[in-house]
DNA sequence: ACTAACATGTAAAGCGTTACATGATTTA
DNA sequence: TAAATCATGTAACGCTTTACATGTTAGT
């Protein structure tokens, strides 16, 4: 039987689950508090970090379904416990399962800077500037972040993966920020010919 | 009361009951199945296309709060009857209010694929590049049609934000194409290293 | 006549967030 | 010692999808 484990189907797990069991599947001990810190640092820049409680729901659902253990650790006498998790091995092969055998579903983008533009004629020629102008600028922030994030985790060799991914990020921001450049060039270009013509008929009529 | 309309708060209402609206502000009288329709052809390259349940949730919620009215259709004896919606005064000056003054939330990517890549630890190499080859072809779909939606609606006057949307969408998944291919390069090149290091040991040890 | 695709919805289940509650630790 | 921040959770709410139900139209 645990021959035939890649055979198997993967877990019903939803995508957040697998997402939180790959963190812990790098072998460390770790809270819910730490989970969420180091998917801020690595996860969102191309997966949306899940909120607190939310990371908190999926231990509970691992746990639960035997892919983590957990125990409570208290530092000092009298100090708060903490509950730390831990994969197990019938988690790493559930993780190694759906990584090699589930579906990959495709990227979604919900870009509200996008929909404002396409709803243009709604708004005012300098709100629009405004908004591309500070998505650019955050387009940018996040590049230097994952930079940063990139520098840190070099010459690590267990993380040769994640630092393709950073690699990758990085340059995603990095096209962001010329797409929101180009997108700026092009509204006023168009701006500037609606302009012209409405002065032409203005001056025909 | 009126000439302060764009000074007042938003409603509360989620991004995609905007989206919807915003669908409506271009005029039309529209049934869920042409909302629905119409948002796979522009939207979705940008924003997510809402489920044709969530689009019906979200006429009625538009329509219980004033910003749209609705009538059905019965286009023969004995056929089906349809409702139509069409947006309301309140409703374009309420989408209008959004439009000029809400906050603009940042874009959110969920990207399975780099979220494979990064647990490519658990994966075998080809698995790793197999799943990136698929999702740069769809990249390059994805471009294609947005090429193709942009070429049918080019030269409409009243679209010109929406064909600036559809350009950038180009733009955007060309660039996805170009990551893709350039994680997959990153991705052989650091194997071919680790084989060879794998080998350099071998021969020493 | 049968099938597939078009069309219009409803209901239930689950994902994910915001708001809240609580206590420890640091800083002013 | 007061405030701010770190840290660990819970509970309620609302968004979104999947599955289901139903009827119509067009092709074969």
């Amino acid at each position: 039987m645990a021959d035939h484990a890649d055979e198997e189907a993967p877990l019903p797990l939803p995508a957040t689950s697998w997402a939180v069991l790959g963190l812990l599947s790098f072998g460390a001990e770790l809270s819910g508090y730490d989970l969420k810190k180091w998917a801020d640092a690595s996860l969102r820049y191309f997966y949306w970090s899940p909120s607190f409680s939310q990371i908190y729901a999926e231990l509970r659902r691992l746990e639960a379904a035997g892919c983590a253990t957990s125990r409570l650790v208290t530092p000092e006498a009298g100090a708060r416990p903490k509950r730390l998790y831990r994969i197990t091995d019938a988690g790493l092969a559930a993780v190694r399962t759906w990584a090699r055998q589930a579906p990959v579903d495709p990227p979604m983008l919900k870009h509200p800077p996008l929909l404002r533009l396409w709803l243009g004629h709604l708004a005012e020629a300098d709100d629009l500037r405004g908004t591309l102008d500070a998505h650019r600028a955050d387009a940018e922030r996040l590049r230097a972040r994952a930079a940063a994030d990139l520098a840190l985790a070099a010459d690590e060799p267990d993380w040769a993966y994640p630092l393709l991914a950073l690699r990758w990020s990085e340059r995603y921001y990095a096209a962001q920020a010329e797409l929101a450049a180009g997108l700026r060039a092009d509204l006023d270009a168009m701006l500037a010919a609606r302009g012209e013509r409405r002065a032409t008929r203005a001056d025909q009529g």
